[in-house]
DNA sequence: CTTGAAAGGTGATTACG
DNA sequence: CGTAATCACCTTTCAAG
């Protein structure tokens, strides 16, 4: 994990349809070179993946909120994580340091659509808690390109 | 977009490397269609781009944390939005409802690096107010695919 | 790491049903 | 939307410097 491979990570992170040429000018290498570099970075597990970025408009998923949850008991924990990783809309979920075990990132199209996951999927969790929801006005910034730098 | 769009953008999510025959298998399309979908798609911005997906842990990032900012004086909101922007560490930055006026998503290597970006980039902000810094003990979930069900 | 070459696959476009 | 055909480009692998 040289400067070049952090280049190239950054240069894949934000045009994952580039050649292998085009990444090698961007970096500086040979289409060889590139080949290589990627095939290692993929199988040390520096890079995870390939996908599309998608826009959350237009899938209609118009509200966008963070959700800080009160996990009182632990021997729930494990079922609480389980019904996250098989919930579509939590694309994020945290263990927190503060006054709140997990943080989870949720996005919905609309504030029914968030009262049934609040209601139906995370508050009929065993053992949960107190939740605290914090909803998204506008959005600065979101990228999810690591930084490199 | 139907339902064979939304299937299509999945696919593309998830495998942003597939060939075309590949996503059309999946989604039951020929290549010709996918072709012609994809680039729609991409036209009216459903998809905004392709990239590789990296592990923060192989490029040295190692602190996660959520930072909940006061900005009390709205005249200052353009430079600290610009701030933020161009602040690599800042993967994300939302305006929120709440006691909070901002929430950051901020990835950096260390505590020590989090102090840099907290004294020197985030408290010299002109109006910046209190903050309230939740570090990330560990992620249960963190998919930058959105949910199409 | 670079260059060069060879083989097969792929993206993009066209035409027709 | 499917099939087929075309062509330029790309990925992949290999050998040699």
């Amino acid at each position: 994990m040289d400067e070049i491979d952090r280049k190239l990570i950054a240069h894949a992170q934000n045009d994952g349809r580039a050649s292998y040429a085009e990444m090698g000018a961007a970096v500086g290498l040979s289409v060889s070179a590139v080949n290589e570099r990627l095939k290692k970075l993929q199988a040390s597990g520096a890079i995870t993946g390939w996908g599309a970025r998608a826009s959350a408009e237009a899938l209609g998923l118009d509200l966008l909120a963070f959700v800080h949850v009160l996990l009182e008991r632990p021997e729930h924990e494990a079922a609480f994580r389980q019904t996250m990783r098989d919930t579509p809309a939590v694309q994020e979920c945290h263990h927190v340091t503060g006054e709140w075990s997990y943080l989870l990132k949720v996005r919905v199209a609309n504030t029914a659509a968030l009262e049934r996951f609040l209601t139906e999927r995370l508050k009929t969790v065993p053992g949960l808690g107190r939740s605290h929801t914090v909803i998204v006005l506008s959005t600065v910034k979101e990228t999810p390109a690591l930084p490199t730098e």
